[in-house]
DNA sequence: CTGATCCATAACTCAAGCTTATTGATTGAG
DNA sequence: CTCAATCAATAAGCTTGAGTTATGGATCAG
């Protein structure tokens, strides 16, 4: 039999399966009693059974009917749902996004997250950690909707909004002669082993990461490369050499690593978020109106500390 | 806004999900691209969103329509298998059904629901056991659709069909000088206390059961009261006392009781079908029919063992 | 620039869902 | 029993709106 089942039926049969009255049924759709009688009629002919057992007196369902009242309220029901869900995806929301971030800029994205899932309770997000490059190339191939960045570069396809900016600070083992206390000058540390990320992991990154022994003359030689920062700080805590950071990697040091101030005007590090230009969905945008109140938010002055 | 929205505009959106060209998608649905067009317009104003992103030259899905697809998809998918549902519902393909029997018939039964359930796979039944009169009262009332009785008397709003027929005979402890072998008449037993259902379960089966001793002029006596077969056999191998019963319920008998077969003409346990008057579902049908291999079967004679 | 492609808009057509009027069957009251 | 009331089905005509054809505007290839 045709195919031509439509919601209206559901609808219909629904109604006089509450009201088992064809005239009542009928008022409550705002239909007249034959309308109907002949969609029910038709209803049956679809489904290949009787639904209803009318006497000429009373009505009332059949075992399939009562089987599928159920079903169908729950298909209405589902429906209403799954319109509600998808336009609740459109205006944002609701739905997925995807966020890219480098894991020293883990403070401000938990920060930014707490307040966009406050906003956006039915949005999922869904979080990837990893180097610069790999965040802006996330964003790129739309495997990430948003990405966290330290020190990018613009570019034609991907626009940077600042979010935060923050000092670099040396990072000695304790019992480094420049370990004391006060500021040492970048010159101080020319002679031990540097401790970094690869520079493949960010370019621009690492330059301004370098900045301070480069301002120093000094010329830079990686001794360790690492990934992580964390890892970064074992090092040193370890003896193997220094680091130079941004100041919010330095919140938690491990044992036997101290924080020390650089002399000098002090360079900034940014972090950026970087969305596809063009992307203007609201999800986007509700994302960046959440990072709003962390925004501009400058600790490169040595008396504030970055939280 | 209308909660007009109808099947038509789910199958058109996945339609157009699919292709992403209206063209295409109009001629797989066997309309025209500006009819089309229309509804699907028509779907996004009642969701409230755009579903669709269209250039001039290409049409993607937004992210509120690739939301909205696989739910679409699912719910078109569940409506037909609904359909199907409530259709073998119809037909007494499936569906559930309540039967209710007396525990001493628990072997035909069984032998019923699998006879039933290879033919009617979907559909679920639902055992319910009692006495004779429990059976009846459930079908009365309305919780059971069929009831297996036994020596029940025909009614006027239930309708009874036999199943089987089966002998009394007695059953004494070991230790008992009938239990040598051999038949035993029913005067033998006239001096032992009888264990047996109360009449309240079913005063004609209780009746039948009893037929044995009456015939032999004793004035039956119930000295122990239980309600089910398999305690009752528990008693008399704990030598409290003797007991008629139909064979079927004799097959498995625990270690210090005897089956002895009743000297004279045998009276008869009958097992019947028992359903409402009028009620004629295919499902009904469907049970009774599957019953047909196992009716009729007589094990009256005493060469012949019942199962 | 020209033609091709593709979606949107406009105006019109017609199927089908809905309406009113009526019939036939059943029930309850007098 | 008769009569009125109730209720679903049927009949016939109306009206809505889904679908049609024709056309326009935008984009892209050559």
């Amino acid at each position: 039999m045709d195919q031509r089942i439509e919601l209206r039926h559901l609808r219909y049969f629904l109604a006089l399966a509450e009201e088992l009255h064809f005239g009542h049924a009928a008022q409550r759709l705002h239909i007249a009693q034959p309308a109907l009688s002949q969609q029910i009629r038709q209803l049956e002919k679809i489904v290949g059974v009787e639904l209803f057992r009318r006497t000429s007196r009373s009505v009332h369902l059949t075992e399939a009917g009562a089987a599928f009242g159920p079903r169908a309220r729950n298909l209405l029901d589902r429906l209403a749902a799954d319109l509600d869900e998808a336009g609740r995806v459109g205006r944002g929301e609701a739905g997925r996004l995807d966020v890219a971030f480098i894991t020293s800029a883990t403070a401000i994205v938990s920060e930014i997250l707490r307040e966009f899932s406050r906003r956006r309770p039915d949005v999922q997000v869904k979080l990837h950690d990893g180097f610069t490059t790999d965040v802006l190339a996330a964003l790129k191939r739309g495997t990430a909707d948003v990405g966290i960045v330290r020190d990018a570069e613009e570019r034609d396809d991907i626009g940077l909004s600042l979010l935060t900016s923050e000092r670099f600070v040396a990072v000695v083992p304790s019992e480094h002669p420049a370990a004391g206390g006060g500021l040492v000058e970048a010159r101080a540390l020319a002679e031990d082993p540097l401790i970094l990320f690869p520079r493949s992991a960010g370019t621009h990154a690492f330059d301004m990461n370098t900045q301070p022994l480069r301002n120093a003359g000094i010329d830079v030689q990686v001794a360790q490369e690492c990934s992580n920062w964390h890892t970064i700080m074992m090092f040193v805590a370890a003896g193997l050499g220094v680091s130079i950071a941004p100041y919010s990697v330095t919140t938690l040091l491990p044992a036997g690593a101290r924080r020390v101030e650089l002399d000098g005007p002090p360079t900034v590090s940014r972090i950026f978020m970087a969305t596809r230009r063009g992307d203007d969905r609201p999800l986007l945008q509700a994302f960046m109106a959440a990072s709003e109140p962390m925004t501009g938010r400058d600790n490169c002055d040595r008396t504030t500390t970055a939280r």
